[in-house]
DNA sequence: TATGTAAAGTTTACAGTGTCAAATTGGAGA
DNA sequence: TCTCCAATTTGACACTGTAAACTTTACATA
């Protein structure tokens, strides 16, 4: 369909990765509600009708953008999952921790990653390693999941609480009624939470 | 400001009160994206710009409709919670599965009330029992917070966990990709955890 | 009853939006 | 050079939110 690598325009070097970027700059900048076609068109420097070339519309603009904002999430991830200590727990704290700073920095584009409808989840992305932000999930979930139980229990408990916990926090739940916003102190019960994983699944060691 | 309640307009007999019935009417059948000031107004049988007097604009008739879509949620959970055994575990799994299926039933509207800057969450409510959401959250949470710990903490874990799993049923994360769409068979990974909360808590008994 | 006032609702207008059809541009191959 | 064709622009239309001016209605007061 729309394959913006590999393959350069005549007019434009490639206004297809040019749009997402602006996009994403808007977003960050401005909001969900700024995010709009004739405005990315013009901070790409194009007519308001180029997009359609392109995307199917605004639905389709936005489509594209959640799939770029996903893959930079999963490097986020990546990233900070590399930063803390290497053994099970400090990988699956890190990249949770990681998880939350990523809503926290990009509140716009985390919000239109999950909003419904934009994401491109496939089945193949569950065993893709850290090709993708659920293989990532999964592997490191993997030290926790007992033999003989399907991995996808502990994946969907860890996902739930974090992503839980992130999109309550962007929502004001926490915090903000508080007149409290640090959202390391306020994490700390998800990580307790965290370490309930290992009882819940007793070490085959 | 906008108090529809105990105040009779003068034309229409109470239009804020059925604006924002047309708008959760629209938002039930077409979705977020088509809940419009003009539409929500031709729906209710006035021009376009009547919302005007009642709401601070889109983003006014949005709030108050997040409003009256929490409290329709909470009535959800509170029916919801009467329904299953009366027991600590029986109380909260109950009210877990009613946040699911308020959610599964109504996603335009969940997606709403929990969209940013939507919800004018105050610190009363956290005390208000079965008065708000988060009361009547902080109600069936009681019995599983030990002697001398902030409530807050296992209600975070609570909230999170159920509220990442609905989040992300809806966004497609679980199912779509299994071409499996049972909300309640992959909900088990959730009560399982939440099981865990009794052994993290030691009952003081 | 007559009048004044303020709220409620309508009309009109304008800028911005998505989307489509037609015209135009500019580069690649003949 | 010429032609073709994809990329882009231009122009138009319907729809949106918003603001101002205007009209209608209900109520209080004299």
């Amino acid at each position: 369909m729309n394959n913006q690598t590999d393959k350069k325009p005549h007019h434009h070097g490639d206004l297809a990765a040019a749009l997402i970027q602006s996009g994403i700059e808007i977003l960050t900048e401005s909001g969900l509600d700024q995010l709009t076609l004739r405005r990315c068109a013009a901070r790409a420097g194009v007519s308001h009708a180029a997009p359609a070339h392109h995307f199917d519309g605004l639905a389709g603009l936005r489509a594209a953008i959640a799939q770029e904002g996903f893959d930079r999430f999963r490097r986020h991830l990546l990233h900070s999952r590399a930063q803390g200590p290497q053994d099970p727990e400090g990988r699956i704290f890190s990249l949770c921790r990681g998880y939350l700073d990523f809503a926290v920095e990009n509140p716009a584009l985390f919000a239109l990653i999950f909003s419904c409808g934009a994401l491109p989840q496939n089945q193949d992305s569950l065993n893709a390693g850290e090709a993708t932000a659920y293989g990532l999930l999964r592997e490191t979930c993997a030290p926790f999941v007992p033999d003989g139980t399907d991995p996808q229990i502990v994946e969907t408990q860890v996902w739930s609480l974090i992503h839980g916990f992130s999109h309550l926090f962007l929502a004001g739940i926490f915090g903000r009624g508080n007149g409290q916003s640090d959202h390391h102190a306020l994490f700390a019960p998800v990580m307790a939470l965290l370490n309930q994983l290992g009882a819940a699944a007793p070490d085959p060691d």
